[in-house]
This record gives C-alpha cells, structure tokens and sequence, in this order.
DNA sequence: GCCAACGTTGGC
DNA sequence: GCCAACGTTGGC
C-alpha cells in the first residue's frame, strides 16, 4: 500500500493556553510550528498527507483531553520560525539550504460539543492500547490506530 | 559509544 | 508546585 492511499490517524498536542481548538477554529487553518522533537518532525516531515485526520489534544489543561477534530491540509515544507532569531522556536542549526524541522498545515474540522477528557480515555476498554494512554509518553505528535481515532470520535455523542 | 547531568513535558 | 519519565547534551 503506498502513502497516497487511505489517509493516516493523528493525535497533536497543543496547550490551549499557547494554541486550543477555539483558536483553531477562528483561524480555520494554521501551521504547526514550533516542533522541535526529531520523531514528531519525522511522523509531519515523512509520514503526513494531506487529508490525514487530526485528533486534537489539549494538554497542561484542566482536565487534558481530546477537544475535537482536524485534518492536515498541506504537505510537509520547512519550518521557516527556525530562521527567525527572535523566534522563540529559532535554531541556528536549521538554515533555508538545509531546513531541520518541518511543519504541516493543519484545518480546523469541527470542535466536540465537550471535551473527552484523558481520564475517561484511559478508562474505556476500547481505547486500551492507544499510544496516547501508554505510560510516560510525551510526544507532541503520535499515530493512532482507525479504531482509537473512531472511538474518540464516538464517545463525544455519548454524554 | 557510554552515561551522568540537565532540560522539558505534562499529569496530578 | 511536584515529580516521573523521557530526550538531549557533552565529557570522557
């Protein structure tokens, strides 16, 4: 199966003090920058398509959880806030010839009427497994299988 | 290449 | 604010 086929499943993080779903939803459309870990820039930079579905995830929240759906609407291209020296995501190493980190462009999809909080992730059987949920995991950008991805989706009918 | 020190993430 | 878990850095 090549890349261009089904689209993938993804969960992104972002603090909604920095970023949340309803900044999302007035901008419509927003780059991810900023990331700065090697396997969340790989899963954008190597593994992303447009098309892909998003859960988004707030983190440093209270309570943390998925908070609704978007989808990537670009391809990968360079992350050009890494160039920027007042940038606080600006890295000396990254240059135009040489781009280090990548970004996405991500659409706001829709906003769940609430918000399907870590706690009641972690306590749904048909979640078990989901990378999300695994201990110690603190990647700002993780796959999810189809089924995870269409559970969370379920649960936001369910009060 | 090892690994200790350090910085960051992120739930609680 | 605390701290466990993890990634990165840098001395050797």
């Amino acid at each position: 199966m090549t890349d261009s086929e089904a689209p993938n499943f993804w969960l992104m993080k972002t603090e909604p003090a920095v970023y949340s779903m309803d900044d999302l939803e007035r901008d419509g459309r927003t780059p991810w920058e900023g990331v700065r870990n090697y396997q969340a820039r790989n899963f954008m930079r190597d593994k992303m398509q447009p098309g892909d579905r998003v859960l988004i995830y707030h983190s440093n929240a209270a309570p943390p959880g998925v908070a609704g759906l978007a989808r990537v609407c670009s391809a990968p291209y360079p992350d050009a806030f890494a160039w920027d020296p007042d940038s606080a995501y600006f890295d000396a190493r990254s240059t135009p010839d040489k781009p280090l980190w990548f970004l996405v462009d991500i659409c706001f999809e829709e906003k769940f009427s609430r918000l399907i909080a870590l706690s009641e992730m972690r306590a749904d059987p048909a979640l078990d497994g989901m990378a999300l949920l695994k201990k110690g995991q603190r990647l700002s950008i993780l796959p999810a299988l189809p089924a995870h991805f269409a559970r969370v989706v379920m649960l936001k009918e369910t009060a």
